[in-house]
DNA sequence: GTGAAAGCGCTAACAC
DNA sequence: GTGTTAGCGCTTTCAC
């Protein structure tokens, strides 16, 4: 177990003052330093193959080059994509990622939100379960450590997110277009923005159609959850379509439909939301779901972008309806 | 934006020094302190709503109570699983998790390892993307850093894998049993021990009932190989059966089969490994695989636990097969 | 039982 | 241009 190389061997060896191995470290040769003194200094980091101590650096700056990220459910493939989105825009700007799995739990969710205060990161994209907890959240905010919410929407916090109520409208419309009119809707929980506005882009695209909600459930975005309600759903016996706050509730939806000999899209119409299992075998799905594609991954991107800029502003990206395996882009998608 | 508190602070209002609030923070009352005291420090805590900063902790403690993970890709649900085990285990332990994903790229892999190096990480658990970069890891062992390898085998560190020799091995004898006799393999790629132990448990399998392998490949773990492979092995008409390396591969083979209006398992046998796709709309894969469960989350928590408990031993965890919606443990599988 | 003091390794004024 | 110095917030001997 070797003992660390500190700066103080690294000057010793380059015949220099710690300040000037600091210097050389954070680039500060701009204060006009002799490049034989740079270079002697350089020579010294490789030969002891110095690296600074992090903890160190960050107890003296009060920063961390380390960002938090806070997501539900990290196995869960929309989150597992956005946060390498995140990832991947942090590494190239030289920070690393706290990630923390709150598993859907406040509790973990609370907890890791002090974990990221003690670990004194320089900002958090916080993607909350439900109801975020706001005490620990507003700690953080009022220690001046920027919070940025992708993929939702909450507080007064700045967000990253899809155009969830025009893009489930278009969706709901292309339905209605397709001659279908008895139509139920499985939302998602209520309280999360993705949620409702999904349902709200629904209600609003039928409402236009002069087209009434057959009937409406909410789920949790589960499977199950879409198991149960579409079980329920079709034991009426009338419905020609349902549609769903998002894909995986749309497959207990087939799971349903499939027990009760059912046929889709013949018999029963089905569509979801968010496009997730778009890994290349999501090809072997039978039968293919219409859905509306949401770009997690650059949502996830452009959240840490907006956040190591420091802006404020919120951003909307575009999104892609799916039917059939052909995508359209949908209306903005232009970027 | 507040300032921070500091131990200092908590101690002028509990009317103590900072030592013994340091001693209240580290459950040091073990040295015969006062409750009163210990309780006017808790209150002091409490009202200043206090958490010690981990950084100062760290650089005075020389440990930082975190872990790093350094997986291949994180949005491949194999890991995500992987990290989920990790990460459970860890917060359980009261460790965080500073999560890196190397995007299969050697130079992110070696940068990584510098990363966590200086971030002074208690334990690694690396799972390296194929031939891992020795001296970058060399230099962490060296500094006395416990590293541990999940699911694959590497130099001489300590690993926590499935037997996927002996699980390959039944697989491949249970597709003999079935009567095939021209199979064919896409094995991962060369090098990996997951990859190298599921062909060699392929190989015994066939030997030992006397059938040569009709054909080998070496695809590389994805989609596309399995696909590029798995069309080259079809063209050639005679073959019976596909086994492949991973169950990514096997939905190459069988996008490839369904252009050539081949019907699984009526026309041609294909199996899989490592049963990743077990959430729930894995159901709706038509035609549904065959292959071997691994169970990878709890390779990645009994990793974790290995790590922290500072034990050296190599652990082997059961697997399952998967055939018909069925699973029937396999040997020594009761765990 | 509790306090005082000395650093952990680094950076940033401020000297010179 | 480079060195000296004073901490960042905490833990841990060593006193008393």
């Amino acid at each position: 177990m070797k003992q660390r190389i500190t700066i103080r061997e690294v000057a010793q060896e380059a015949n220099v003052s710690p300040s000037t191995v600091s210097r050389v470290i954070n680039g500060r040769e701009a204060d006009h330093m002799r490049p034989e003194t740079k270079q002697r200094v350089v020579d010294a980091m490789q030969a002891l193959s110095y690296t600074p101590v992090k903890a160190a650096q960050q107890l003296r700056r009060q920063r961390s080059q380390r960002l938090g990220v806070l997501v539900p459910d990290i196995s869960n493939l929309y989150f597992a994509l956005l946060v390498r989105g995140i990832e991947a825009e942090a590494f190239d700007r030289g920070f690393t990622t706290l990630i923390c799995d709150s598993d859907q739990q406040l509790g973990r969710e609370q907890r890791y939100l002090e974990i990221l205060l003690a670990e004194d990161v320089d900002g958090v994209l916080f993607v909350p379960t439900a109801k975020p907890n706001m005490t620990a959240l507003q700690r953080l905010v009022d220690r001046g450590t920027r919070v940025i919410v992708p993929d939702r929407r909450i507080a007064n916090l700045p967000y990253v997110e899809a155009d969830n109520l025009q893009a489930s409208c278009e969706l709901a419309n292309h339905v209605v277009d397709l001659g279908y009119r008895r139509i139920a809707y499985i939302a998602g929980p209520e309280g999360v923005s993705t949620a409702d506005d999904r349902l709200a882009g629904f209600l609003q695209a039928l409402k236009s159609h002069g087209v009434k909600p057959a009937v409406l459930y909410h789920g949790d975005f589960t499977y199950e959850s879409g198991y149960d309600c579409g079980s329920e759903i079709l034991d009426r016996d009338d419905i020609q379509a349902v549609l769903t706050g998002n894909d995986l509730m749309a497959f207990g939806v087939l799971r349903a439909a499939e027990e009760r000999s059912l046929s889709v899209p013949k018999d029963l119409g089905v569509a979801g939301f968010d496009h997730v299992p778009h890994v290349p075998y999501a090809t072997f799905l039978r039968p293919e779901l219409t859905t509306v594609e949401v770009p997690v991954y650059h949502i996830g991107q452009q959240a840490t972008r907006l956040l190591l800029e420091g802006s404020d502003e919120n951003v909307i990206v575009p999104t892609m309806m799916i039917r059939g395996g052909t995508c359209r882009p949908m209306k903005g998608s232009n970027t």
